[in-house]
DNA sequence: CCAACATGATAGTAATACTATTATCTATAC
DNA sequence: GTATAGATAATAGTATTACTATCATGTTGG
């Protein structure tokens, strides 16, 4: 069985909420997949709207530009892996289980049971790993957070991190852990596509290595502590 | 004794060698110093030419665009990252140490030996944090691999994973644990600065207990193997 | 059924990311 | 000392981007 989700986004990353309405998913959906085939920086809203059969002025009544949609998804994204996680750690005690369970989730090796009509999550992923860091490496990143509008990333971060400290209560680390973890998940990932010889893993055709990899380093670190 | 460097570029980087020149120089100076001013998405040819008094054309006449502006100057901070990092290693045969200095160095805690005389290297240190990402996060990352533009990186990264081996010969994952650790030194900056609740030394003054952290990881990780 | 609101159609602006042309300046080769 | 090659300045121009504004049309729910 699969279960329809429904992602509550913060309202200052939109104009108008685009899950209300017929051309406010096309937005979504299309821009998910527009962002993925020409990169963001060649993404504009122009062509979106060419793609949609819709106006630019019809567009910008969703989002206030590009960047905010950008940061919409990306921010959609860790929503979504937060629930999973939730989801699959529900009733388990160990919080070994529970570490391997999020290095499976975050290197996407666990089955999704969520729906979302209209949001294709391979692609989704493809952004999350090669455009989301552009959402907060800007000059306007302390007012986007003044706005909550990562607040979903930390609250991953910290549920993480909360299980971390589970399994080792004297780890003086375990956010920085955290986010180094879902961090180098997307960097690895780019790198075993596009810099191989950044990685050990280049020639593998799954990411089993680097869940492995991944594992090792969380575990040892958490171990010798 | 301060060494003076003279790093050599490739010339894929650049259309005319901004070294050999009066002009280029002050390209290179000013853009380091207006890129953390505005953030790069905010900085123009148009604005960098009339801060150094010079014309859109004549930048244009050095580098192709401000992307490969951006990636000329990432590119000189990684390598002068390893031109320091074979100068404190040398002579040193203990792995350990070999890694403590390492730490050291990406965090900035080791004082800089090398002078250059038109180049701020706490400014480009800023930008190697918050912008350097955005050099290879692009649609055209596999052509411009093809054209060595990141094999100064690529061998920094291959340089610190020999240490690792040295140290934990079977270790599987070198590459990536030091591609991961030149990352995470980054993002970890930044998010301290920014983000601080992805991290656990947000109201630290010091980048001590980074050093700590990332120490730790590493070490924690090659040791268990 | 009409009022409210979403969308479409169209237009326009300032800035960006370039390219092209011609003039001027300057160093050094003969 | 002059010719000349090469670098830079001055100026202009274009296509695209990133918006904003206005008004007409369509749709829907009270």
């Amino acid at each position: 069985m699969d279960l329809q989700v429904h992602i509550k986004m913060n309202s200052s990353l939109y104009i108008r909420d685009p899950e209300q309405s017929e051309l406010g998913k096309k937005i979504i959906k299309s821009s998910i997949v527009m962002i993925n085939e020409l990169g963001f920086e060649d993404f504009t809203f122009k062509k979106l709207a060419t793609e949609i059969h819709t106006t630019e002025a019809s567009i910008y009544r969703y989002f206030e530009n590009k960047h905010r949609l950008l940061t919409y998804i990306t921010t959609w994204f860790w929503t979504w892996l937060e629930y999973q996680l939730v989801f699959y750690t529900n009733n388990i005690n160990d919080p070994l289980k529970k570490i391997d369970i999020i290095v499976n989730l975050i290197t996407f090796q666990l089955e999704d049971k969520f729906l979302a009509e209209y949001i294709d999550k391979e692609q989704l992923h493809l952004i999350a790993i090669a455009e989301s860091n552009k959402s907060y490496y800007t000059k306007h990143v302390d007012e986007d957070n003044k706005a909550k509008i990562f607040k979903p990333y930390k609250d991953l971060c910290h549920n993480i991190s909360t299980i971390f400290s589970e399994y080792a209560p004297s780890y003086p680390y375990p956010h920085s852990l955290a986010s180094s973890l879902l961090e180098t998940a997307h960097h690895q990932i780019f790198f075993k596509a596009h810099l191989p010889s950044l990685t050990d893993f280049g020639k593998d055709k799954e990411l089993k290595n680097l869940t492995k990899f991944l594992n090792h380093m969380v575990l040892s670190t958490l171990k010798n502590s």
